[in-house]
RNA sequence: UGGGGUGUAGCCAAGUGGCAAGGCACCUGGUUUUGGUCCAGGCACUCCCAGGUUCGAAUCCUGGCACCCCAGCCA
């Protein structure tokens, strides 16, 4: 594994694949972990891939096992060995090995034929010979079921030697498919016969005309994973409803190993787009110069711009995984690389937009060499360079104002300020040309202030960075800026996203000045431009000895009122358009009528049951249970009669109700009833009435019943054997809760200092400490005596 | 109007019955030879909404709403 400074400390916090892997290898289900990327080649790697990248590879770091990097490469008419090339560089760039663990589908074209023969021979596979058209149509809509191929029901051996002579070549593209046999009539989609493979006759990068029969996605991608032995296959969101045919390909080829796949929500970056299509459209369309563009949230765009991969795992691991849809502001992304470039990058200065300076009281010809270290004090490391000061000199334009506001303390007229590492200077004339542009400042400094400090310690608010005029080196520097104007240029759909270009992207610049101690240096060293930003030179100019420097990010810049104003107004508008929504919501709600909580469902089952409809209006109007809770009594004969079976053994019914409502009913699984909990009512009854007589507390209560389903015991002898009755006597609490005050200083404290909802806190300690046993009513009281 | 998901601050995100983590952004102050960095403090009486259960609910139950994904011989 590349070496990555000391990041291991900061993976992914923690998320929810990480707990489902310590379940497992608790469990045992593994004893080690095997990720995988697999990337298809038919593009470039982009912003999105790496967070798929750093969270594969990683997870399988933290864990102790290993990650692939496998080409899902099942279409030949799409993918090339170009991208297969340049993904490997990409993943090795961002910092990565997989080993000799790298692989492709199409390796394993064999086995899997194998596996769809095996399908096939089950009969849980067909050959359908209808066209694309009418499977479309047969597939039916997401409202409607589909309609059986007539080819469906074929024998095995006709199957099998159709599949044996579509493998042969023997049919043209689209002929025949294979299919899965699953369910015409699935509510999803996916699973109503999915097409297994497909007949191409093309050249397979890889295989070349080996094959003419390609495997589809769903067969093909759980296969991969199967036959590496991969154990949490870790996928995007938009998989989820593939994952019901994974399992079902896993089960039915009866392969040895048994992947998972898991899915995330893939994370998206504002003001960037990284559809394959749309990306392939800036470039070919010359929006953008090549793949490279430092402007592209391509790997290769970023690798371009400067981004060191430590910075792009650094963005990728804040804010680790989840499951929602996600929109991550620009800001994050830029942070994480001036974090990174702050603590490496030596200082130099450069200037952008120059504007002359003449020293008056500088002797013409004289040079001074002034010691300039490259590291601020707070940055741990050492190093210095020398630069030359002379008469005539170049400052940012941007520095100095003829009329300047009352907070500006950089140049202006009658104003001092310090040049960095240098002298103070006083601007005592502005010249301008004819149109009133201006030209040149004619300053004077003061030669008891060279290095930047005055005897006198006399306070100079301002220091700007400089180059002497003479010494400087001429450089083409390059400012790139967000490619759109919008953070999610996709996200309408009446604008295209083109129209969301921003043309001001780029900024070329010819006629920067840069200290001449860079020519020296290494051409991959990230400088800081002082004042200015992160800067590097762009390798392909490089190699064609012109320097040019680009823009890698700029320094934060709280100067920039103006944007500031600007952001604040968008804050508003994106705060109005939320706030419209939530009308809009609420209006749909209240349009929507009284909602009575009952579902269709169970409404249904009563008109179609004359007993449970008698029933729902008799518990309320006889037993005089609320609606809700007669509602879901009702839904089905099974649970209206285990109430009943309850009542008659305790008769308290508005005890009962919201108890089974609340407590059990949430128990029963999908598809089950609730005699599938072989749970005795009597049992129930015991545990209602306890809680009534106040000799079990509602928590016990709930342990309880988890012991009673579990083991069938009788709750009264739990409750007995385990000593759960209700401590509700001052004199057994009352230990338990000094103990609790005096484990717990700092929150007495507070409390006492008015943060009141800390009592919840302390009851909680009690209720843990007591097994749930002590009356929280009573525990209350007592703390709140003892804490006033 | 079927199925699968997701809703916690401006953005991202922890938390799964007992004190609403953290980061970005923003706002104060301090340090500073970068209007950078760093440091200290502030920033959610409330977790999509409405009911319910509970001593106690972001978390459990019920109903609703909003958004995303699925009808490729793409992956």
């Amino acid at each position: 594994m590349a070496k990555r400074d000391n990041e291991s400390a900061s993976v992914f916090p923690g998320n929810f694949i990480h707990d489902i892997i310590e379940e497992d290898l608790e469990s045992g289900k593994h004893d080690t972990v095997v990720t995988r990327f697999p990337p298809e080649p038919n593009g470039y790697l982009h912003i999105g891939h790496a967070t798929a990248i750093v969270l594969n590879f990683e997870t399988a770091e933290k864990y102790g096992g290993r990650c692939h990097l496998r080409f899902d490469d099942t279409n030949p008419l799409t993918e090339e060995r170009e991208y297969v090339l340049s993904i490997q560089e990409d993943v090795r760039w961002l910092g990565y090995d997989w080993g000799e663990h790298l692989h492709f589908g199409s390796d394993y074209f064999d086995q899997m034929y194998e596996c769809a023969l095996r399908l096939v021979k089950k009969g849980k596979a067909y050959v359908d010979s209808l066209d694309m058209e009418t499977i479309r149509e047969y597939r039916g809509t997401v409202t409607e079921p589909g309609k059986k191929s007539p080819y469906r029901e074929r024998s095995v051996e006709e199957n099998l030697e159709l599949l044996e002579r579509m493998r042969a070549g023997e049919f043209d593209d689209g002929e025949h498919v294979l299919r899965a046999k699953i369910d015409m009539a699935a509510t999803n989609m996916l699973m109503r016969d999915p097409l297994l493979y497909r007949i191409r006759h093309a050249t397979h990068h890889n295989t070349g005309d080996e094959w003419c029969l390609y495997p589809m996605y769903d067969f093909a991608h759980c296969l991969e994973d199967a036959f590496e032995g991969i154990t949490h296959s870790l996928c995007t969101l938009e998989f989820e409803n593939n994952r019901a045919i994974y399992d079902w390909v896993i089960r039915e080829s009866e392969v040895e190993n048994q992947p998972q796949q898991i899915e995330f929500a893939r994370r998206n970056l504002a003001y960037t787009v990284t559809s394959k299509r749309k990306l392939l459209h800036l470039v070919e369309e010359g929006v953008v110069d090549g793949w490279d563009d430092p402007r592209l949230p391509t790997l290769a765009g970023l690798r371009r711009r400067g981004v060191p991969p430590s910075a792009i795992r650094k963005f990728c691991r804040r804010g680790g995984i989840s499951k929602s849809e996600n929109l991550v502001q620009f800001s994050q992304f830029e942070d994480a690389i001036r974090n990174d470039l702050n603590m490496k990058a030596p200082r130099v200065m450069g200037v952008v937009e120059p504007l002359k300076v003449v020293i008056t009281n500088y002797p013409e010809d004289e040079v001074e060499w002034l010691d300039a270290p490259y590291y601020p004090h707070d940055v741990p490391l050492e190093g210095s360079r020398q630069i030359p000061f002379s008469r005539e000199l170049v400052v940012e334009r941007d520095d100095f104002r003829g009329d300047p506001p009352d907070d500006w303390y950089r140049l202006a007229p009658g104003r001092e300020v310090r040049l960095r590492y240098g002298y103070y200077i006083t601007c005592d004339e502005v010249v301008r040309d004819d149109d009133g542009e201006l030209i040149e400042l004619r300053c004077s400094y003061d030669p008891k202030t060279r290095g930047g400090s005055s005897p006198d310690g006399r306070e100079v608010p301002g220091t700007l960075h400089w180059v002497s005029s003479r010494h400087g080196v001429p450089c083409e520097i390059r400012l790139y800026e967000r490619l759109f104007e919008v953070e999610n240029p996709t996200g309408d759909p009446d604008t295209d996203y083109t129209d969301y270009i921003n043309p001001d992207s780029l900024t070329v610049v010819d006629n920067g000045l840069v200290e001449p101690s860079v020519t020296d240096d290494d051409p991959e060293l990230r400088y800081q431009f002082e004042r200015l930003g992160y800067f590097w030179r762009d390798p392909v100019e490089f190699a064609n000895e012109n320097l040019v420097f680009t823009r890698i990010v700029s320094l934060r810049d709280s100067w920039a009122k103006k944007q500031r104003d600007k952001k604040k107004r968008r804050d508003e508008k994106r705060r109005q358009k939320k706030e419209r929504l939530r009308q809009k919501s609420l209006k749909a709600q209240r349009e929507a009528g009284d909602s009575d909580l009952i579902s269709e469902e169970r409404k249904r089952a009563r008109l179609n049951n004359g007993w449970l409809a008698e029933k729902f209006t008799a518990y309320q109007d006889e037993l005089g249970l609320q609606k809700n809770e007669a509602d879901l009594l009702t839904g089905d004969e099974a649970t209206a009669r285990f109430f009943e079976a309850t009542t008659e053994v305790y008769g308290l019914a508005q005890s009962v109700a919201p108890w089974l409502v609340n407590e059990v009913l949430p128990r029963i699984k999908d598809e089950q009833t609730i005699d599938e909990l072989d749970l005795d009512p009597g049992h129930v009854a015991a545990l209602v009435k306890m809680v009534d007589e106040d000799r079990i507390t509602t928590q016990v209560s709930r342990d309880v019943l988890k012991k009673v389903l579990e083991t069938g015991e009788n709750p009264e002898t739990i409750v007995a054997d385990e000593g759960l009755e209700k401590m509700d006597d001052a004199s057994q609490l009352e230990p338990v809760i000094d103990q609790i005050l005096a484990d717990h200083p700092d929150e007495v404290q507070r409390y006492r200092g008015g943060n009141q909802r800390l009592i919840g806190f302390f009851i909680g300690q009690a209720m843990k400490s007591t097994g749930g046993a002590a009356d929280p009513v009573k525990v209350r009281q007592l703390l709140s005596e003892k804490l006033s």
